[in-house]
DNA sequence: CGAAAACTGTTTATGCCGCATACTGTTTCG
DNA sequence: CGAAACAGTATGCGGCATAAACAGTTTTCG
C-alpha cells in the first residue's frame, strides 16, 4: 500500500499514529523545541479556562511565543489536535473491578467518573459531539463498561445498546450541569416565567410544575435519578430473559 | 423599565420579540423586500441540505441575491437567527392526548416524534446543544411531556427529572443515528478493528463483543431499547411510591 | 407642501479563524 | 565538507460575524 497517498489519508494516518504513540523520530535536522504533548497540554489548559472556542492555533502558538504555523510541524491540523486533547483528557480507563457490589454499582461508578470528567472539562462534551474514530483511552472506557455488562449477562448486542444508553445519559446530565453554569437556573426561570405570565394558558402543565416547585431548585442529583431508572430497566430486562 | 438599555439586553429583547411574534410593523420607510420568515426558511433549507456550518450570513444573503449586511435589518445577529430556525423547525407541540394507551405510550410517542425531527434535520441536534432560552414551540414540546408525566402521577420535581432523562435519551439516539451517516458503521468497525488487531489485548471485552456480533449490525432499534428500560424504570419508581 | 424623520439596503472596513506556500536557518549524515 | 532533512518564520488567501457610515425611499408632521 502506498504510504502517504492523498491528503486526507495521510492526515488520518498521522493523526492515528499520534494518538497511538507510534512516533518514529527523524534522525537528521535540529531538535524540536516543542512536543506534541506540550502543545496538547496547553491546548487543554486553554480549553479548560476559556472554553473550546478559545482554542485556536494562534492562541496556542502565542502561549509558546511561537508562530502559528510552527504548530503544523507537530500536528497535521486542528481536528487531529482536538482528538489528542480528547484522548489525553479522558485518560486511563476507570478501575471498576475493585468496586464493591454488583454490576449496577460498577456501571454507576463508570457513569460518575465519566460525569466528573465532563464537569471538570466542560469543553469535552462539545468536542466529543460528533461521531469520531475513538482514541486508545476512549476505547478503554468503552471496554471497561462492556466488561461489566458482559459479566452481568447481557449478550453483545445489548451490551452495545446499554452502553449507548448509559453514555447518553451521562452526556445529557453533563450538558445540563455545565450549561446551567452559563445560563443560571434563576435567569432561566426568570426568562421563562416572564413569558409564562403572558402566555401561561398555552403551557398549563409547565405552569403547574413551576408552581409545584419543579423548577426552583436545580434538580439535586440528576445523574442518580436517571441512573436508577436506567439500571432498574436493565435489570428487569435481564430478569425477563434469564437464559442467556 | 428602560426599553433598550445596553446592547445585549436590546438584542435579547429583539430576539424574544421575533420568537414570540411580537412584531410591530413600522409605518414609515420603504417596504421590506424580505421577511424574517423567508430568511429563516432559507437558512433552514441550507442547514438541511448542507449542514449547520454552511449557514452563514453571506450564504443566506447570496441565496436572495442580497448583500450580507442587509440581513441585519431583519435579525439582530446570527444567534437569534439560529434560535428562530430552531423554533420554526420544531413546530407545533405533538398531540399526545389522542394516543391510545397509557402514559408510557404517550411518552414513547413524544420520543419518536422528537427523534424524527432530529433525523430529518440533523443540524437541530447541534443547534440545540447549549442551554438556551426556549422558544414558544420548544416550550410547547416541554409542556406536552410534562402534562403526560403529571397525569401519570409524578410530582413536579420528578416530572422535571424524567423529562430531562427522556429528552437526553432521544438526543443521544439521534446523535448516534445522524453521526453514523457521516462515518458509516462499516468504516467505524474497520478502523476500530484495525487497531484491535494490534492492541486487542488491551480491550478484551470489546473484542469479545465484536466477535459476538455486537457491532456488525447497526443496532436495529436503539430508541426503543432505551425507551423500554427508561419507562420500566419510571414505572417502578411510580409503583414504589404510590401515595402521590 | 415641503422638510424632517424613519426606514431599507449598500459600501467599506475590522479583526478573527484555519491553513497553503514559499522561505531562511540549523543540524546531522554520507 | 556538502547535501539532505528538518525547524521555525513570513506572508497571504478565503471565509466568518458584524460595526459604521452612507444613499435612496417612503411616510408623517409642521
Amino acid at each position: 500500500m502506498a504510504a502517504k497517498s492523498d491528503k486526507g489519508g495521510g492526515d488520518l494516518a498521522r493523526g492515528m499514529d499520534l494518538l497511538w504513540g507510534t512516533t518514529d523520530r527523524p534522525s537528521r535536522g535540529p531538535k524540536p523545541s516543542m512536543s506534541v504533548e506540550r502543545i496538547t497540554g496547553t491546548a487543554i489548559e486553554i480549553a479548560d479556562t476559556e472554553g473550546l472556542a478559545a482554542v485556536s492555533m494562534q492562541r496556542i502558538a502565542a502561549a509558546f511565543g511561537f508562530t502559528t504555523m510552527s504548530l503544523y510541524r507537530y500536528v497535521p491540523g486542528k481536528a487531529e489536535l482536538v482528538a489528542l486533547m480528547i484522548d489525553t483528557t479522558i485518560g486511563d480507563r476507570p478501575d471498576l473491578e475493585s468496586v464493591p457490589g454488583g454490576w449496577r454499582e460498577r456501571l454507576a461508578e463508570w457513569a460518575r467518573q465519566c460525569l466528573r470528567l465532563f464537569v471538570r472539562h466542560p469543553w469535552l462534551l462539545e468536542a466529543t459531539g460528533g461521531h469520531r474514530i475513538m482514541g486508545p483511552n476512549e476505547l478503554g472506557w468503552l471496554d471497561a463498561a462492556l466488561a461489566v455488562l458482559a459479566d452481568a449477562g447481557f449478550p453483545p448486542v445489548e451490551q452495545h445498546d446499554a452502553f449507548l444508553l448509559l453514555n447518553g445519559h451521562v452526556r445529557s446530565v453533563a450538558q445540563n450541569i455545565t450549561g446551567a453554569d452559563r445560563l443560571g437556573v434563576d435567569e432561566w426561570s426568570a426568562a421563562v416565567g416572564e413569558r409564562l405570565r403572558r402566555h401561561g394558558d398555552r403551557y398549563p402543565a409547565l405552569v403547574a410544575a413551576m408552581r409545584g416547585g419543579g423548577y426552583s431548585q436545580p434538580a439535586a442529583e440528576p445523574l442518580e435519578f436517571g441512573l436508577r431508572c436506567l439500571l432498574d430497566g436493565l435489570e428487569k430486562l435481564l430478569s425477563e430473559a434469564p437464559g442467556r
